[in-house]
Order: C-alpha cells, then sequence, then structure tokens
RNA sequence: GGGCAGUUAGCUUAGCGGUAGAGCGCUACGUUGACAUCGUAGAGGUCACUGGUUCGAUCCCAGUACUGCCCACCA
C-alpha cells in the first residue's frame, strides 16, 4: 500500500544506489547501439553545490535518460575541474588566517595542501550531485589534473609552440597584484566607479608655459614618457616636438602628436604612460617611447621612481602625490569623475593593474579561424540560435590569450630556461635537457618555468582528454566526436569557443555537435544570487524540503530557451505539489485494484473513455519526444505536466470512476488495464525529468523487472486522427464543464441533483448520450437526463453546447432576473461578434484578396453565430413570456 | 560606444499573419472516499509606443522608449 504522500528521502538514497550499481549507467563500446555522448561541465573543486550546479547537472542528466530510453548506448562522462585560481584564492585565504602567505609555505607544501583540499572537496562536490540523482558513468570519472590529462595538456602545448602558436612575449598584462600573478582578458571585469579626475600642470622645459593634461590615475605619473595632443588640436599644435618636465620627477618628456587623442575629453593633453595602461602602451610602441615600470609585483612604488615614494602602495602613492602636487601649485582642480575600474573575476576585491611582464600568449587569432568556420557551416549548432551571434562577435576580434598564471596549482608550464634564459619547450625534462645540450652544444643547467597554466587551457580539452587522447583508445574511438554539450551563458568564450579551437586543431573534428546553452539561475524576482543580497537558494536545503525530483522538475520546467530562470523556493514548491498529485493518482489506481497487464493490447479497448484516453497518451507522446529531441526541455516538462495534471487526473480519472464502481465486469477490467498502461507509459515519459518518484511508483506497480532507468521509450506510431472517441469525449467534456459553470453562475447548490433536458440533437449524439449518460449524470451531479420532445418549459435555462441544446427546467429553483441577465449578455456578445463579421465580409478588398478557405470559415462562424443567437432569442422571450 | 536578447493578464511565461493560451496568484463556492500539497467556477489582456507592408499585424519591416546581458574601455 502507498503512503499517504511520497516521502522523497527514503526513496531518493534507494535508487541512488540502485542506480549506480545498474550496467546501464555505463557506457558499453561494444553494445552495437548508437553512442550519445555529453561531457559534464566539470564543477571547480572548490565548495559547495549551488543552483547553477543544478541546471548544469539537470539538463544533461535529463537529456542522457531520454537517449538511454530510445535505446542509445550512452556515455554522460563526469569529472572535476581543479580551478587554479579559485583554489589559490581559497587556500590563500585560509593562510592569511594564519597571518601567513604562499610563499612562507612555498610550493611543495602549497601543493600538498591544494591535493588534500581536493580530495575532500571532489567526495563533496560528487556527492552533492549524486543526491540530486544525477548518474553520470562514474567508472569513467576524470580530473582535469588527472595523470593523462595532462600528458594532453602538454602535448598540446608543445605542439602549439612547435607550430608558433604559443610563444613567449613581454606585453602589458592584466595582475593581480594580491595574488601576483597575470590574468586573461576574460578573468578582469571593470566596474563603473565615482572618483575623480585631477587636472595637472605639466610646466615645459623652457618654463614659458604650462601643458595641463587630466587623469584618473595621478601616481603613474611616475612613470610617464610623454604628453599626447591631436596633431590638429589649436590649443597645443604649436607645442608639439617641444618637452615638458613631469612634476615631482623632474623627468623630461616630448610633447607628440596623435589621432587617438579626443580634443572633448579632459583637457585634450594626455599623459602617456606605456607600462601601466593599455592605451598608453600601443601609443608608446607607435611613437617608440621608453616604457617605464613604477610598480614592483605587489603594486608598490618601485625603485624607478622618486625616492620619496618608494615602498608606497599604489593607493597611498595617489594620496601623497596628490597632495605633493597641490603643495608645489601644480593641481589646476580636481573634478567629479565616473570611471571603470578593473576588478579580478573571481572575488571583485582587487583593483588590476596593466603591468609589463613575461607570460607565454596562445594565438586564438589563429585558432579562431576553423572554430568560426565550423559554426557557420553548420557542423556545430547552438541551442538557441541566436548564441551564435555572441559566438562569431567574440571569436571575430579576439585577442591572444594570456596563459601563463604566476601559480602552482594547476598545469605546471613544459619550458625549461639555459642559464642564458635560452627556452626549451618539451614534454619532458630528458627532451628539454637534450635540446639545451644540443643548443650550447655541452651539458647544460636548465630551470623549468615555475608558472602553471590558465585552468581553461585544460578544459578546453576535455571533449578527448577525458577520453584517453593523444593515446589510441577504444573510448576515443567510439565516443568521439561527443554529441551534446550543455552549458551556461556565462562561459560559451571560457570553455565553449575554447573546446571548438582546441577540439578542430587537435583532431580536426568539432568535438561536439549540438551545443545547448542555458541561461543564469536567479530568483524569483530575477535577481543574480549573491551572498551580500541574502537571495542564495541553497539547493541542498530545496531537496530535503521537496525532494531531488521537485527541484529538478521546476528548474528545468522554469527555464526558457536559453534565457535566464527565475525561481525560488514558491515556484518549487508548485512542482512539489504536482509529484504529489502523481503519487495520489497512483494511490487511486492502487486502491482500484489496477495492476500490469504485460498482454493488455491498447487497440482493442472498446469504451470511449479509454480509447481517448490512450490516443491523447499517444499524443502526448509525439510532444514530448518532438521537445526533447529539439532541446526544448522545458516545453517536455509543461507537456506532461498539463498532460498529468489537465488530462489524465482532472478528466479521465474522474471518468473512471463511475465506470469502475457501476459497468460492467469487462469494462471495470479495460478501465483497470487502460489506468495502468496509461499510467506506466507516463511514467517512462517522466522519468528523465523526475527519476525518483517515477522510479519508485514503477517498482511499486511492477511495471516491469527492471528498473524504470533501464526501461525503453515506447514507441506507439501515429496516434489515430479520427476516432470517433476522441470526438465522443470532448463533447462529454463540453457538456461537464457547461453544467457546472451554468450551476456555479446561477448560484445552484453544489450538493443538489438537479435535472437535465437535452434538444436539437441528432441520433448519432443520442446514441452518444445514451452511451455517457452515467457520467454525465455524476460528474455535472445530475438527477437525471433527458431529451425534451415536447414544448420547452417556460422557466427554464437554456445554454448551447456542441451539437446540442442544453435546458434545464429548473423553476423556483432559480432567479429569474439572474437569467434573464446572463441571456442578455451573451446576446449581446453573439452580436457583437456577428457585426464584426459582417464588417469583415462587406468589405470588399477582403472578399476579393483573402484566401478562399479563410472567407468560407468566416461565413460558417457567421452562420454557427446565427444559430446560436435565435436559440437564445427563443430561451429569452419564453423566459420573458412572450 | 558596439552587439545580443526582451517588453503579452498582478507574477512567470507560450504563441509569431486570420476569434489572445497556460501555470501561479486572486475571488466565490466546496469533506462528491486518489489528492485541501486538493476540487469546481470566475474575474483579469488597447499583446511597450509610433509609423510602414497587408484585405487583415501580438506576430513581418523601420524607428522610439524602457529592461537585462555581453563586449570594448575617453585619459
Amino acid at each position: 500500500m502507498l503512503e499517504k504522500t511520497f516521502s522523497h528521502k527514503e526513496v531518493e538514497e534507494k535508487f541512488r544506489t540502485q542506480w549506480k550499481q545498474s550496467s546501464m549507467g555505463h557506457a558499453h563500446p561494444t553494445s552495437g547501439k548508437k553512442p550519445y555522448v555529453i561531457m559534464m561541465p566539470p564543477p571547480n573543486v572548490t565548495g559547495n553545490l549551488h543552483m547553477g550546479h543544478v541546471i548544469d547537472q539537470s539538463i544533461p542528466d535529463a537529456l542522457i535518460r531520454y537517449q538511454r530510453l530510445k535505446g542509445h548506448d550512452c556515455l554522460w562522462l563526469p569529472g572535476t575541474d581543479h580551478a587554479s585560481i579559485a583554489v589559490h584564492v581559497l587556500l590563500e585565504r585560509q593562510m592569511r588566517e594564519e597571518g601567513k602567505t604562499r610563499f612562507d609555505y612555498g610550493r611543495e607544501e602549497f601543493l600538498k595542501r591544494a591535493w588534500q583540499w581536493k580530495e575532500q572537496c571532489h567526495s563533496n562536490i560528487t556527492n552533492q550531485i549524486s543526491r540530486l540523482g544525477i548518474v553520470p558513468d562514474w567508472s569513467r570519472e576524470r580530473f582535469t589534473m588527472d595523470e593523462s590529462l595532462n600528458r594532453a595538456v602538454i602535448k598540446v602545448f608543445v605542439d602549439l609552440y612547435k607550430k608558433g602558436k604559443i610563444y613567449r612575449a613581454k606585453r602589458l598584462v592584466n595582475w593581480n597584484p594580491l595574488q601576483q600573478s597575470g590574468l586573461s582578458d576574460l578573468e578582469v571585469v571593470s566596474v563603473s566607479t565615482k572618483g575623480s579626475l585631477w587636472h595637472i600642470r605639466y610646466p615645459l622645459t623652457d618654463g614659458t608655459q604650462n601643458i595641463v593634461i587630466a587623469t584618473t590615475r595621478p601616481e603613474t605619473m611616475l612613470g610617464d614618457t610623454a604628453i599626447a595632443v591631436h596633431p590638429e588640436d589649436a590649443r597645443y599644435k604649436h607645442l608639439i616636438g617641444k618637452t615638458v618636465r613631469i612634476p615631482l620627477v623632474g623627468r623630461d618628456i616630448p610633447i607628440i602628436a596623435d589621432d587617438y587623442i579626443d580634443r572633448e575629453t579632459g583637457s585634450g593633453a594626455m599623459k602617456v604612460t606605456p607600462a601601466h595602461d593599455y592605451n598608453d602602451f600601443a601609443l608608446g610602441e607607435r611613437h617608440k617611447l621608453p616604457m617605464i615600470s613604477i610598480m614592483d609585483l605587489t603594486a608598490h612604488i618601485n625603485e624607478n621612481a622618486p625616492e620619496k615614494y618608494r615602498g608606497m602602495e599604489r593607493f597611498e602613492a595617489r594620496k601623497v602625490i596628490v597632495a605633493d602636487l597641490e603643495e608645489q601649485g601644480f593641481l589646476e582642480k580636481i573634478e567629479p569623475w565616473t570611471s571603470n575600474i578593473p576588478y579580478d573575476e573571481k572575488t571583485l576585491k582587487v583593483v588590476i593593474e596593466p603591468m609589463l611582464s613575461d607570460q607565454w600568449w596562445c594565438d586564438q587569432p589563429y585558432l579562431a579561424q576553423e572554430a568560426i568556420k565550423a559554426v557557420e557551416d553548420g557542423r556545430i549548432e547552438f541551442v538557441p540560435k541566436s548564441a551564435e551571434n555572441t559566438y562569431f562577435a567574440w571569436l571575430k576580434n579576439i585577442q591572444p590569450w594570456c596563459i601563463s598564471r604566476q601559480l602552482w596549482w594547476g598545469h605546471q608550464i613544459p619550458a625549461w630556461y639555459g642559464e642564458d634564459g635560452e627556452i626549451f619547450v618539451a614534454s619532458t625534462e630528458q627532451e628539454a635537457q637534450a635540446l639545451a645540450d644540443k643548443h650550447y652544444g655541452k651539458k647544460s643547467t636548465i630551470t623549468r618555468d615555475n608558472d602553471v597554466l590558465d585552468t581553461w587551457f585544460s578544459s578546453a580539452l576535455w571533449p578527448f582528454s577525458t577520453l584517453g587522447w593523444p593515446d589510441k583508445t577504444v573510448d576515443f574511438d567510439h565516443y568521439y566526436p561527443t554529441t551534446t554539450l550543455s552549458f551556461g551563458a556565462d562561459i560559451i568564450f571560457f570553455w565553449v569557443a575554447r573546446m571548438i579551437m582546441m577540439g578542430l586543431e587537435f583532431t580536426g573534428k568539432a568535438p561536439f555537435k549540438h551545443v545547448l546553452m542555458h541561461g543564469m539561475v536567479r530568483d524569483e524576482k530575477g535577481q543574480k544570487m549573491s551572498k551580500v543580497k541574502g537571495n542564495v537558494i541553497d539547493p541542498l536545503i530545496i531537496v530535503d524540503e521537496f525532494g531531488a525530483d521537485a527541484l529538478r522538475f521546476g528548474l528545468i520546467a522554469s527555464a526558457p530557451q536559453g534565457r535566464d530562470i527565475n525561481i525560488g523556493p514558491p515556484q518549487i514548491e508548485k512542482f512539489r505539489n504536482f509529484l504529489t498529485k502523481i503519487w495520489n493518482a497512483a494511490r487511486y489506481m492502487e486502491m482500484n485494484g489496477c495492476t500490469h497487464d504485460k498482454n493488455f493490447n491498447p487497440n482493442t479497448a472498446s469504451d470511449p473513455v479509454n480509447r481517448w484516453i490512450i490516443n491523447e497518451t499517444r499524443k502526448t507522446n509525439l510532444l514530448v519526444q518532438e521537445a526533447a529531441e529539439t532541446f526544448r526541455l522545458n516545453d517536455m516538462a509543461t507537456t506532461l505536466y498539463q498532460f498529468i495534471w489537465g488530462t489524465f487526473c482532472d478528466w479521465y480519472l474522474e471518468l473512471t470512476k463511475p465506470l469502475l464502481a457501476q459497468s460492467s465486469d469487462t469494462t471495470k477490467a479495460e478501465t483497470q488495464k487502460t489506468l495502468a498502461w496509461v499510467f506506466s507509459h507516463t511514467l517512462i515519459m517522466l522519468t528523465p525529468l523526475a527519476p525518483f518518484i517515477t522510479e519508485e511508483l514503477w517498482a511499486n506497480f511492477k511495471f516491469s523487472d527492471k528498473l524504470l532507468f533501464e526501461e525503453q521509450w515506447p514507441e506507439f506510431g501515429t496516434p489515430s486522427a479520427n476516432d470517433t472517441a476522441v470526438a465522443e469525449i470532448q463533447w462529454l467534456v463540453d457538456v461537464i464543464s457547461t453544467i457546472r459553470s451554468l450551476r456555479a453562475e446561477l448560484h445552484i447548490n453544489p450538493g443538489d441533483k438537479i435535472p437535465l433536458m437535452m434538444k436539437d440533437i441528432s441520433p448519432a449524439v443520442k446514441e452518444r448520450l445514451d452511451r455517457q449518460r452515467p457520467l454525465i449524470e455524476k460528474l455535472a451531479r445530475l438527477s437525471s437526463i433527458d431529451v425534451l420532445t415536447g414544448a420547452t418549459p417556460k422557466s427554464s435555462v437554456t445554454a448551447l453546447v456542441s451539437d446540442a441544446t442544453i435546458i434545464l427546467p429548473l423553476e423556483g429553483i432559480v432567479d429569474l432576473k439572474a437569467e434573464t441577465e446572463r441571456l442578455e449578455k451573451e446576446l449581446a456578445k453573439i452580436k457583437d461578434e456577428v457585426q464584426k463579421i459582417d464588417a469583415k465580409l462587406s468589405n470588399e478588398q477582403f472578399v476579393s484578396r483573402a484566401p478562399q478557405e479563410i472567407i468560407e470559415e468566416y461565413k460558417e462562424r457567421r452562420q454557427n453565430m446565427l444559430v446560436s443567437e435565435s436559440k437564445f432569442d427563443q430561451a429569452f422571450k419564453r423566459l420573458k413570456g412572450v
């Protein structure tokens, strides 16, 4: 006997174990089935499960469950990402609490701690993913720093280096002074910040006059190497070529001319600090200016600056410099100014400093060419398609990628330096040594590059490194390229674009066919979840309260195509209620002895009610399938929601009540079997989205010896388009709804059974009525239904349904005035409609240009309206006693 | 500054040339033995605005206004 409600906790635990043990949870390259492959977007080994993970995991898990039912050999490969920077942020925070930095520990000790952290966090996050009912092939789990994945990374680095597509260069890089590491452009976000614009007087060396420049960063004046003005600026034209003396510094620098300068901004004259600003850097290169770096790696002023400022932190230096300028009369004015300040993307706390340094770069512009083509020519398709615009926009304007990080946790760069700095890139130290010895013509000493690679470098290889590449493996041969990639919109550049670039470059194939993008999970008001706002929803708390199914189903049902997902506990609760509804439907069936009969052939069902629901199930099956195949999982969810609640529970179950209680034994048996048949197929369709409850009910009804997890998708063929049962039950529903509506409107006591009469019915409809009389009586709470033969009773209520007129003879029961008003309203509505149609039909343009079938449609509608009008009109006159 | 989405009932949204559809919320009524985590019924929409194309526009085109996101960063 099923419990009163679904208790998700025990059930979830039970099936997590059973699924894990099922062989269907693993890929079988020799099965002969067609493969369907999804690589898990690897969660970082940093923290706890959040809502982003839930959507990240639920979508591919649903797709895999569906494709497995459809008979594919599914590979759903799980894994985790070492998340270089995120782990550094975490461990360094821990160390700071001890009053230390990673440099106090040293590389080896730091890495030891990192690995410990990884172990602990890895088991935490994978357990949490399992709690959602996610069932990937754990036997093939990977970690981005696994030995074999590391080999893939090394190979890619070495190969690209040999092709000249990875190189070392001294350039400006986004420097995080706290971490003392460079960052890629994608890891920097700019935040619009209110600040000041300082106008500073720079005196000409010859002392004849001053030139005023405006800057948001006065401290960088210590590294100025020019003043730039627009070549056509009348104010400054005569000064070009002269020199000015930097205040506080005393160094002389030239005034140069460049079109880049905007005459309207600031004072129209700009100081140029090539070592600390990207635009200045470009100017510096153009004009062959010296580049003076005035900060060390911790963003403190270095020895290139006047002694007074050395050792000051950059923002402290700013204050002191401004004060000095003011005191010495160099400060013209301070203007309030809003500018965009670059911060690190991970913590949003550290101001990023453009810093001149030696870094490794990857030639993304080269890799992008093929990546653009692969999407243009359809080898890869984005869903939704509009995401392709974003993809192209980025790739067509792509910059070299800074791939080195001055960190320890990650893939150490396979480059060694000779004593004179010569670079030797090789897969192993031995090879590098050999290269070096050959280069120097003698035994030499080499030192490995300390830096590691950007985390995303290894992620870019994920679709093939996980399958054993560069080794020749069965899995790689069989499962690459993968089928579908599902990912969150925030990592389209970080991850997706780079996987495509690397996949094409190293395997010659697009790493996946379909790229399915989902939006970000936000709270119910559409706001970003953040600790500061306090609107973060912990998915595990939701799972505890409402169950994993409700969370998964709710999230997928609420996720519009590629757009952000607004969801909060109230929405999840609603889907929990839906699952409860299903549970109760199951209890109803159990109470009514609906057991599975594997010999039941739905095509032999004879009762119209049963034939109808069988047909509806088939229609739903097609809709669900179509939605799943086109990645519209939200449609899949809502289609099932409507079918289960609106069709199966609201109508079919209600209609079976009289059938099970009153009908003949054969009809009763057929109905029991139909209920079980429909329900079993509903469970199969629903299981990709709500795996736990469906599995539990499947087991309870013993629909098969197997787990639902291992079942097959039902193939019904096309539902019958002209089954008379469909029209019959639609008519019945129409009749019942109309009567219920009248009862409510006329305030008839819900408990009262009332008589009903029908007229204007054809013999066929009469037959229908005779068949369905008991159901209509029961569901509309009628005492009797008669076909009206004589005159219509004077005090009665008239309503129209398809193929019949309904009369409720309610003398003395019903308020005649209320009924009069109701009829007046109906009549007015009809007249209004007829008038509109008439206007159309009397429009010559319309009649001559609109397609014939549309015109016919209007004419038919007009005819129907007129019939209705006359019937209501008669009823109205009768009521008035005319 | 550039790009991409979006603007439909109080909220979340579907529809995308020919009578506006759903869920939630709301209102009224309700113990008809699956379910009050529920049932029945109901109210609620000039489909952002302005033009254009069309016999006909929520739907196509152009522009405007907001909203969100992404990219670039005028010192």
